[in-house]
DNA sequence: GCTATCACG
DNA sequence: ACGTACGTGATAGCC
């Protein structure tokens, strides 16, 4: 076997990572550096590596300044537009990771990347190699021979794989040899490099003539001679711009003789500096990589000098507690981390309490170390004068809820302005934001402090070390250093008053409703539960006989071997491992078996037992017999809130059965449940942020929305509308707020694409408000990177700037959605600070219970009952003043399913 | 840990 | 021509 040399396209893969990618959530810092491309790049390189183990491997790149073709063609390249920044920052990256790794580099002034691809390929054949070319660009294909192949990488379903040009894929694919792609490019161009070739010449053509006369030379004896086959525009083209052919031809041919250091020595693979590379993937948060290549080992210790200069001193508090207290807090501000203990025994939510308060001091800079105890605490936290700084603040405030402490005066949590600066990311602890903000790494505090504390065990056995975690001392001081970059960041992007009069006051609110949770009767569910099994019994008997045999019709795997293999129903839908069976797919499949109906009712009792009911059992507290659900107010991009263990925000209400559940929500004796509907919001918010003059109009006159937009959109007087057509129109008024594409809603409503489209075409003819609206937001999106909603939350959206089709379309949907949801989203959330604000003031006993992103549901007393339902609606109803008004509806009943 | 499915707005 | 509605979280199966 042949010795193998790689050669990359160092520009081409590190442009195809950064737009190929598709989970850029995760692949840019929190200050905004991207690090998408340089992911990528490494993952296709390792790959590459894997799968090929070169001996020699070298990394080209363009220079950034004109080349030889430029000077041959002024305009070559002209309709390119410069890199994005995103993209641009990424290039000093990997070249530094390429360095760490001791890759070869190599740039040639005057020539491009593709140049030294051709001129190594050349001289790796001479040196009696196999040679293989990485690059996302098929100009690359001429250069392909007997003992040169090009990889084209391509991302699918976030895994890279790669394409495999040789001379026969080419000659398979094109019907040409390799050379002769140049001569296709002559007539054809290339417009990414603004390559003219012939007018009116594309693809198919350039490549049937090829096909035919073999090079551009050949064509042109022909078409000079007089009995050529061409004729007409074609042939008054080809003649008219024979330079430009040839100009063509020659800018697109790959220089196989750069000047360039020529040396296999020098292209050698050899083991990387590990340490570097290490440290530039903790920098970049590559940890897969880091774990991958098992980089953390080795070089721990180095990390430790590497890593933060915190400027901090510490003290632990031992005697005068109050006395240092109390000096510390003359600023009026409290800096504060908590470090907590397990705690089986605790009586209330969370199952840790307070451990030690770390409090920082400005003026000394010192973080002061206290033992936690509610007689000196008590009056801190709930001092109103005092501001509190810290981070998560909503799990604090119950912590400390749990020591019989209401926190007061909640004014800054890190994590909530980190996610207003950025709201893609997945995580907004203070280690995040130390180290996206201050480039420090907090994490491996305790570890060192650990191994010193192993090492002294040795010698005293029982050395049950129970110092203060140095980690979380190092959040106190972290909450206070990072508030002042944090504070200019909310600035620039103006969402000052979004996060102190919306987001800071909801914490308090959202802390309040996990607190006091909502009651659920569990005897009820149980028996609920018990209702379901039994049909799920039934059922399940049903579908073995129907199926002839025994099988777990929980695994799609097992079901679709029934279905489509045992059975030999018709497949309609295939997924990546299998066949589907989704609702959808088994709908289309009713008419062939009537074990389908049957496969559907067990899937929803299915999924009403398991999720609902058994799901439901271990969230239901000990102790307070009530479920507290946690809301997540820093996890959507687009500002809506979200919970978990349980998620009480999809609880059934679609189907009868489902919605039966509700019933065992109750309100608590002689307490009643109000609910507090938005009606429409999103297509209100719609109207109103466009400003479109018909649904304007719609919203004023109180006309029932979908009825309006059907009388339009079908062109029918109001009273005509019939039931199937408002029920159309109400799937076209989702798909605007979504982002419509015709496919979409065909797929929704059941009609063809054709059709679909017509429907979106008479909407956005009609709503011309609404369709001008939607392009301004997409092209300003992409100018800007980010999409705002009315009260200016923020959503960048880098998918936008993706050159793949399917993830631009993506980026284009999000960016006309976000402000309908992300606004509406703002909106509640004024609503429920007022709410809780109002209630407070005015003594009322009522709590704010749940928030279902257009529905809020409050636990009232009988005696309030009437002031409460004013004070929601009001609330609600005037959170924000818009061109159209907004309308709420407010139920009330013991139990959810009665108050809905 | 990933995939398929399905619950909600 | 690309393949397609936006935003979430939980469960089960399977590797």
């Amino acid at each position: 076997m042949k010795e193998k040399l790689v050669v990359i396209d160092g520009n081409s893969i590190l442009n195809r990572a950064f737009y190929g990618i598709m989970g850029s959530k995760m692949l840019m810092t929190a200050d905004g550096t991207y690090t998408n491309a340089v992911y990528g790049f490494l993952a296709i390189l390792f790959k590459l590596l894997e799968e090929v183990d070169p001996k020699y491997l070298v990394v080209a790149f363009d220079v950034n300044k004109p080349t030889k073709r430029h000077e041959m063609y002024k305009d070559y390249k002209g309709t390119r537009k410069g890199m994005p920044e995103e993209l641009k920052m990424q290039m000093p990256i990997i070249k530094d990771v390429l360095a760490a790794m001791n890759i070869c580099v190599m740039t040639k002034e005057g020539y491009e990347a593709d140049d030294i691809l051709g001129t190594l390929s050349k001289y790796g054949e001479e040196q009696g190699l196999d040679v293989i070319l990485l690059t996302g660009d098929r100009d690359s294909f001429q250069l392909a021979s007997d003992h040169t192949v090009i990889r084209i990488p391509r991302t699918k379903g976030g895994k890279t794989e790669t394409d495999i040009f040789d001379k026969d894929k080419i000659k398979e694919v094109y019907g040409l040899l390799p050379k002769q792609m140049i001569e296709v490019k002559a007539l054809q161009g290339d417009a990414s490099d603004n390559i003219p070739g012939v007018p009116g010449i594309g693809e198919k053509t350039a490549l049937t003539l090829i096909q035919e006369y073999g090079s551009v030379d050949n064509l042109y004896k022909d078409i000079e001679s007089s009995d050529t086959k061409i004729k007409g525009k074609q042939l008054e083209n080809l003649i008219n711009n024979k330079e430009l052919a040839y100009l063509s031809r020659t800018l697109g041919t790959i220089d196989r003789d750069a000047p360039i250091e020529k040396d296999l020595k020098l292209y050698e693979v050899v083991p990387w500096n590990r340490k570097e590379v290490f440290a530039i993937f903790k920098e970049l948060r590559f940890n897969r990589y880091i774990e991958r290549f098992e980089l953390d080992k080795e070089v721990i210790d180095d990390v430790k000098s590497k890593e933060v200069s915190l400027e901090y001193s510490k003290e632990y508090v031992e005697e005068n507690e109050k006395e240092v207290l109390d000096r510390i807090l003359k600023t009026g501000k409290l800096y504060y981390s908590f470090e907590t203990r397990k705690d089986d025994n605790l009586d209330l939510i969370f199952f840790e309490n307070i451990k030690y308060a770390n409090i920082y001091s400005e003026e000394e800079s010192k973080v002061y170390t206290f033992k936690f105890g509610k007689e000196l605490f008590k009056d801190v936290f709930e001092n109103k004068e005092i501001e509190k700084y810290g981070c998560k603040m909503k799990h604090d405030y119950i912590l400390l809820k749990q020591a019989g402490i209401t926190m007061q005066n909640i004014k800054y949590d890190i994590s909530i302005a980190a996610y207003l600066i950025n709201s893609n990311l997945n995580a907004y602890k203070v280690e995040d934001i130390a180290r996206d903000y201050l480039s420090y790494d907090i994490t491996t505090l305790d570890q060192k402090e650990n191994d010193s504390n192993v090492q002294t065990s040795l010698f005293d056995e029982v050395a049950e070390v129970d110092v203060p975690s140095e980690k979380d001392i190092a959040k106190a001081y972290v909450i206070y250093k990072s508030i002042e970059i944090l504070s200019e960041k909310l600035k620039e992007i103006e969402a000052e008053k979004l996060f102190y009069e919306i987001e800071m006051p909801c914490v308090e609110v959202l802390a309040d409703m996990q607190w006091e949770g909502i009651f659920i009767d569990e005897k009820e569910l149980i028996k609920f539960g018990g209702k379901l099994k039994k049909k799920l019994e039934e059922l399940t008997i049903d579908i073995y006989e129907a199926a002839g045999e025994e099988f777990n019709i929980n695994s799609p795997k097992q079901l679709g071997a029934i279905l489509f293999e045992k059975m030999k129903l018709p497949i309609m839908k295939k997924t990546k491992s299998g066949y589907a069976t989704d609702v959808e797919t088994l709908e289309k499949l009713r008419p062939f078996s009537n074990i389908i109906d049957k496969i559907l009712d067990y899937r929803q009792v299915q999924k009403l037992n398991s999720t609902y009911v058994e799901g439901m059992i271990p969230h239901i507290n000990e102790k307070t017999g009530r479920i507290h659900t946690t809301f997540h107010q820093t996890v959507t991009a687009t500002g809506r809130l979200s919970s978990s263990d349980p998620n009480l925000q999809n609880i059934p209400t679609r189907t009868e059965l489902g919605k039966k559940l509700r019933k065992v929500f109750k309100a608590e004796d002689g307490k009643i449940f109000l609910d507090a509907d938005y009606s429409q919001i999103e297509l209100r918010v719609l109207a109103a942020v466009s400003g479109d003059a018909n649904m304007v109009e719609a919203f004023k006159e109180g006309i029932d929305i979908h009825t309006s937009t059907a009388s339009k959109i079908f062109d029918v007087p109001i009273e005509e509308v019939s039931k199937q057509l408002r029920s159309k129109a109400k799937a076209v008024n989702f798909g605007i707020v979504y982002g419509i594409s015709d496919f979409g809603l065909s797929e929704q409503v059941g009609i063809n694409i054709k059709e679909a489209k017509k429907y979106i075409e008479q909407y956005l003819d009609k709503y011309s408000g609404i369709k001008n609206y939607m392009s301004e937001i997409v092209e300003s999106t992409k100018k800007k990177g980010y999409v705002s909603t009315l009260l200016g939350r923020r959503r960048y959206i880098p998918e936008l700037q993706s050159s793949n089709f399917m993830v631009r379309k993506f980026g284009e949907r999000a960016a006309m959605n976000t402000p309908i949801q992300g606004t509406a989203a703002d909106i509640i959330k004024i609503a429920m600070v007022n709410v809780y604000k109002t209630l407070k003031e005015n003594n009322l006993k009522s709590k704010i219970v749940l928030q279902i992103h257009d529905e809020l549901l409050i636990e009232t007393l009988e005696e309030e009952k009437e002031e409460v339902k004013e004070i929601l609606k009001s609330c609600m109803e005037n959170a924000i003043k818009l061109e159209v008004p907004l309308n709420v509806e407010v139920e009330e009943g013991k139990n959810w399913f009665q108050a809905k």
